[in-house]
DNA sequence: GATAATCTAG
């Protein structure tokens, strides 16, 4: 009970000095309060009291003419660390004297400076709103004296009792990343009755685990802290990162509950992105209409949420509709806004698109900064436009623009992408002897590049070496090496990598069981790739439409047209939604059978079904209708598919061409059979021995012996003499 | 106190 009265005085708000009277809290932790040790420094003797009076009287009255070392030389050789503490009370007003006494005994070297010394003359800064000086004589205190923080909790109560000490020593420990340490030190703090300034608690949030965190939260509020709307919105943020939407929601209910305060725009925005991320659009729609509720008006942050997860989508035109509304409200868009506007354009390959925003940008005195051109070396590079990606580059440099590692990462994948692993090791080198380090992505592109040319005995050289660098490989790395052993035919190894996957606690994902359900399909065996994907299905794993296509492709292949039409009307059941790839599977299988009724009967399903063909849905086609001689159809799906601007490939051209000339069209398969030859296609044997038969009987012998040639070259026939 | 970019499957 004795207690009281002087707790009351330390039971301080220290970073608004106000006295906290809650006798309810003061109740609850009645037992635990304790006062601050107590300490005073050791009594100095008679004639050490002298010495004192007599150095301190000399620096008084000498210090403004003289240096310390010139005033001091009398005194050094009995100047002892006690005496230094001794004097500073006399001086505590002086604060250049004070620390120019200190550095000359710091500079002296005789003695080491001892903590309590370090402790106390930051006491005395700290407490003169010093803060540079204080900053410079915490940071030493705290990395050369292992009880620093212990002896400015001793030294207080006689030396400052100022608690903005504790802010001032709080925000240094999490400055130096001393992040533990921190902790142990406020929560002893609230044993004395401290409470350590909201604004600084704040940084000590940001810089926990995030379970850690929420636990801190709740037992922070107990001992009386009294977290703010920037609390709260931290929390909602870190929570939301981790894609943990429910419990930050929880914590933005508990900010009018608990702060009495109202979420502001940033609390909304905050947690819209969440919601965003997770792609909720329903609550993303609720909270925009809360907000105006509430009178709040979402700003360009609230709006980049949205078009982060339309452009993700690819839906562009959504995309623009929010742009256009975001202009009507009066928010114009900044870097951020049209950067996701670009990278959405990109991932959609509509490059017409990207640069009319890049010039858009530059009317609005917006310039692209390294993000920026980050995102255009990507559009580039997924548009095999490797050689104006690396231009960019050299731009963003010529503009003194930095490119980073994620920049680096992105040329390089371009590189390993258009077969070039060779310049995209030589980018790798060159990060890093700039001190950047190259991270997970960009090994996992380098390996992948190793990989898809079918050297992944490197790529495990690279990923092993990668390791000893103290990086991790997740499921992306995993995936790519799983795919390069399928591709080479490995699937056995293949399934070692996906069960040592598991043993390192990464869960496969969609990617995984894709790969290695197509590599069983292609392997003929459709059992086992049936098997993964129910494996893949019970463990909640949501196929995504490659899988589907896979499976399907799989069923085509083998025959399995039954199986196929069931997993169509499956999926389209479950709401996937096929794409051209889909059907063309099951076009394929039906030409194979040479039932091109029943192909185009396939096709007419897929376009009322809104799907375009693509280039493959006209190979197939053209090829199948040329073998069974519908040239009608096969001339008009070509007129089609050229003015698309989509190619046929070398197997549909010989299969057009052979079709066209065995309907009597000489001509357009002369036509035809140049322009294929010009896209640096070959024909095989059938096709060069019609058209030599055929310029034999026109009488054109110039022709027919350039083809012998080229036959003879191309096809290794032998001639029989 | 909150926002944009890089890697994997058909």
């Amino acid at each position: 009970m004795l207690l009281l009265p002087s707790l009351r005085r330390t039971l301080i708000f220290s970073g608004e000095h106000k006295a906290f009277f809650s006798t309810a809290i003061i109740d609850t932790f009645r037992t635990a309060l304790r006062p601050f040790p107590d300490y005073k420094p050791r009594t100095p003797s008679v004639q050490d009291t002298d010495f004192i009076h007599h150095i301190v009287r000399t620096l008084k009255h000498r210090y403004q003419f003289d240096q310390i070392p010139n005033i001091l030389r009398p005194f050094a050789s009995k100047f002892r660390q006690d005496h230094l503490i001794w004097i500073l009370p006399h001086l505590k007003s002086d604060h250049t004297l004070v620390l120019d006494l200190f550095r000359w005994f710091q500079s002296r070297r005789r003695q080491p400076v001892s903590t309590e010394a370090f402790a106390i003359v930051s006491h005395i800064f700290i407490c003169a709103n010093r803060m540079n000086t204080a900053q410079s004589l915490v940071r030493e205190g705290l990395s050369s004296h292992r009880h620093f923080v212990e002896c400015m909790v001793y030294t207080y109560k006689h030396w400052s009792s100022n608690p903005v000490v504790f802010d001032f020593m709080v925000r240094e420990l999490l400055d130096a990343k001393r992040i533990d340490e921190t902790l142990v030190f406020v929560r002893r703090l609230f044993t004395y009755g401290i409470v350590v300034a909201v604004e600084v608690l704040n940084v000590l949030l940001l810089n926990l685990h995030v379970d850690v965190m929420i636990k801190v939260f709740e037992e922070f509020s107990e001992f009386g802290v009294d977290w703010n709307l920037i609390s709260y919105n931290s929390a909602i943020h870190r929570l939301c990162m981790v894609e943990r939407i429910e419990e930050a929601h929880k914590f933005f209910v508990e900010i009018k509950i608990k702060s009495g305060q109202l979420p502001d725009v940033v609390s909304y925005s905050t947690l819209i992105d969440g919601y965003c991320r997770i792609g909720d659009s329903e609550k993303v729609s609720e909270l925009f209409r809360e907000m105006e509720l509430n009178g709040l008006n979402p700003n360009q942050f609230t709006y980049n949420s949205v078009l982060i997860i339309l452009c993700k989508s690819g839906n562009m035109m959504d995309a623009e509709k929010v742009l256009v509304e975001m202009l009507d409200s009066g928010v114009t868009p900044d870097e951020f806004v049209y950067t996701t506007l670009i990278n959405g354009y990109c991932k959609i390959d509509d490059l017409n698109s990207v640069y009319r925003l890049v010039e858009e940008m530059k009317t609005r005195s917006l310039f692209p900064d390294t993000v920026t051109y980050t995102v255009l070396i990507n559009a580039l590079c997924r548009n095999q436009k490797i050689v104006e990606a690396d231009k960019i580059f050299e731009e963003m440099i010529c503009k003194r623009l930095e490119p980073d590692e994620v920049t680096y990462s992105a040329l390089i994948d371009g590189f390993c992408k258009a077969g070039n692993t060779k310049h995209a090791f030589e980018l790798h080198n060159r990060m890093i002897s700039l001190g950047l380090m190259p991270n997970i992505v960009t090994y996992t592109s380098l390996s992948d590049g190793l990989c898809k040319q079918g050297d992944v005995g490197s790529a495990n050289e690279l990923l092993y070496q990668m390791c000893g660098k103290g990086l991790e490989l997740n499921v992306v790395t995993y995936n790519s090496l799983i795919n390069g052993l399928c591709k080479i035919g490995n699937i056995r190894q293949a399934v070692q990598i996906f069960v040592e996957m598991g043993g390192t606690g990464l869960s496969p994902d969609a990617y995984t069981y894709t790969t290695l359900i197509d590599a069983y399909c292609k392997s003929g065996d459709i059992q086992r790739g049936h098997g993964l994907f129910g494996e893949m299905l019970k463990k909640g794993i949501e196929p995504s439409i490659v899988t589907f296509n896979v499976l399907m492709n799989g069923f085509c292949q083998s025959g399995m047209v039954e199986d196929g039409r069931k997993l169509l009307a499956w999926m389209i059941e479950k709401g996937v939604v096929p794409n051209s790839t889909t059907y063309n599977s099951l076009m394929k299988q039906q030409c194979s059978m040479k039932n091109m009724k029943n192909t185009m009967e396939i096709y007419k399903e897929m376009c009322s079904q809104g799907i375009k063909p693509d280039e493959n849905t006209y190979n197939i086609l053209i090829k199948g209708h040329s073998q069974a001689r519908n040239l009608i159809e096969a001339r008009y799906l070509h007129k089609e598919m050229t003015e698309k601007g989509f190619n046929l490939t070398e197997t549909s051209y010989r299969a057009f061409i052979k079709g066209l000339f065995k309907r009597k069209k000489v001509i357009e398969a002369r036509e035809m059979f140049e322009e294929m030859r010009g896209k640096g296609f070959s024909a095989d044997k059938e096709m060069y021995n019609m058209f030599i038969d055929y310029n034999y009987t026109e009488g054109d012998m110039e022709t027919t012996i350039e083809l012998c040639d080229e036959v003879l070259e191309k096809c290794h026939v032998q001639v029989i003499q």
